[in-house]
DNA sequence: TTATAAACGAGACGGTACGTCGTGTCTTGTA
DNA sequence: TACAAGACACGACGTACCGTCTCGTTTATAA
């Protein structure tokens, strides 16, 4: 006896036996619409499955776990970090910090993010993957560092991505406190912080 | 059915119109051996009520959410977070540091506090407590860079609280990203950037 | 974060530590309902919980199985199969037999047993429990068959239950056939072949 | 990805424009097996695919329902029930029940028959199909009653269906109930009643 | 000798229902 | 009036099948 006498009519059907990429789009964007508009707390498959029309075992199909989904959100997302390379490490790092809370400020990153990490603190897989992201994030950023040192503008027995995990570290605590608007002034005196320090005079 | 046939002996009862301390104790204990052994992905109410042999309205009486508990249950233990004063700013923050991870990897403190920051990403009244747990935390920590200020250590117009910030952040980073394990080399090297800065000569 | 802000007016709530008759009537209730309205095949906890306004879990809590709430469903209702005692076995029997198939035959009856049939051919549990209330019906309906050997209508040497059986059975094939819509000859020729037997003479 | 990398060798490809005779005996075959490995509850299409190494339409190509299926599997080996004639009624009788319950009882005949008759109580296909083999089962086992009056061994006012829905009723209710493991006495006993009648004397 | 058409395996699709778990509320009986 | 106990309505979980679909392949038959 067959439950389902569905419309048939327009619905997003199977494109035979591999992947529909009309249905990862939908979900992923069923997926950031759900946790901007219900939070976190709220976001749950079945909530995505129905907004994004599509039936929940295709979620589990190709995305194991709520942190991996995330994950993918995220990633869909997130082009706009900038590491920028102005020939002046000061600037470079007031750059980077400023464009990566305006990146979480604006749209949904932040929101997306914050969920990833809070995911993270339960689900072993989400917190092996965002490990991974911070390492690959902390090689990149040193980057900036690595241009300063060949510049001679930074010493060479700095590590390049202690310094970068020091300024994301940073970020990552005001997105968790809520507190992302920070003043362009709040911003140099970090920076300065961390290129000159904060003693009257350096000790060596 | 009678509903309650119990020996009644050994049965922690109610002690009239007022809380029962014994049922709060045992429900923070059950609470703590509940997240640290199930970890917060699996921490309910339910699993702390029957560890507890508590009732659940007798926790959603006394605690309004998941998190109020988990504070209750991280304040209950926190004493060990030093704020050294040894007249050398360098010798305090490395020691801040170095205790400041020490208590998160022994024992239940790291796994409760991740936990309430993870929760404070979804729910609001989590979020204020964490946010001015924070900030108190910063202004105690900044209290070791007044110190120094004052022995003219470290320059005036150098912000306590932010550097306070800066410090306590990365030890977040760590503790969310699971690598608590840090050598006293790395510390070491962090607290010097932040006393002597990265850059070859100061800019002044 | 509380995910459900219900109205809390109108609900049937619990009544305390023992179970809600209220609850359990309606469900029963709604089971009936569905299963006449729906179909065995379209028979779902899910549909049952929906329509009693109950949660699955307190029919689960009290009905292990499906087949057991159908089982429940039945005995609710089943007050009305007669065993004539009219001094004449022939009329007794057919009686019955007419008895029976009218009560399948007007209200839900039928429709709750054909289920509770089928359900037991996958269900080991309600296999058990179909067994045992036919078996309390054969000793039930051979009652009757006693009755007129005591008053020497029927031989000694006849097993009352065997007799029960066999009309009881050609009952159960009309109702698993539906073909419950039986003329009182025919019942009168079923009944006068079980009396007289089929041969031309009798064969002692 | 591509989907069908297959060795292409040992697979049972397409024969062309036409039914693949050796799909659907595989169909039937893995049909079967499954139903009697894993009973009625959890006999599903996609485990019949699975172990014939069929596709899903495949199957609902070529049977339009669980029920037809299962038809197919049960006609697929019933042959074997026997009309015997040996001259005399009661041998016949006797020996048309033994061998009817022994089908059921070796090998998969009574498994199968037993879950559709099961499926019939849901799915009208499935109960119209079964009516109509039922009718004809009648009309088959009534040949017997039919000898026997030629043989004025049964009076010629006995409707010979009737005499045949009743013997195969009781068998059906063994099927059902499961007790197919009868004595020989008892059956005799039953064919007794049948030919004989249970009153002490004829009313005529 | 091609083309066509149908059947084949595979498996993804939108769905429904499953049976379980946890939520936060409620009530009872005991102390 | 606080307590242990536990039932309640609710809703999400992750899984199993449903019946439909489209794929790419294979092959007998029609052109």
């Amino acid at each position: 006896m067959p439950p389902t006498k569905a419309p048939a009519a327009k619905r997003r059907a199977s494109i035979g036996s591999q992947r529909n990429p009309a249905s990862a789009e939908a979900i992923l964007a069923a997926a950031e619409a759900v946790l901007i508009e219900n939070g976190l707390g709220n976001f749950s498959i079945e909530a995505v499955a129905k907004r994004a029309k599509a039936g929940k075992p295709t979620i589990y199909r190709w995305w194991p776990s709520k942190a991996a989904l995330l994950l993918d959100v995220y990633h869909h997302q997130k082009h706009m970090i900038p590491h920028p390379d102005n020939g002046e490490i000061r600037t470079d790092l007031a750059e980077f910090i400023t464009g990566l809370l305006a990146f979480w400020k604006e749209g949904s990153g932040g929101a997306v993010f914050r969920s990833i990490i809070a995911e993270a603190q339960n689900d072993t897989a989400a917190s092996k993957a965002l490990s991974d992201y911070a390492a690959e994030r902390r090689r990149a950023s040193g980057q900036m560092i690595r241009n300063a040192q060949i510049r001679s503008e930074v010493r060479l027995d700095i590590d390049p991505e202690l310094v970068a995990e020091m300024l994301s570290s940073f970020a990552w605590n005001r997105l968790l406190t809520d507190r992302l608007e920070t003043s362009p002034e709040e911003i140099q005196s970090l920076v300065d912080m961390v290129t000159s320090g904060i003693c009257v005079s350096r000790p060596d």
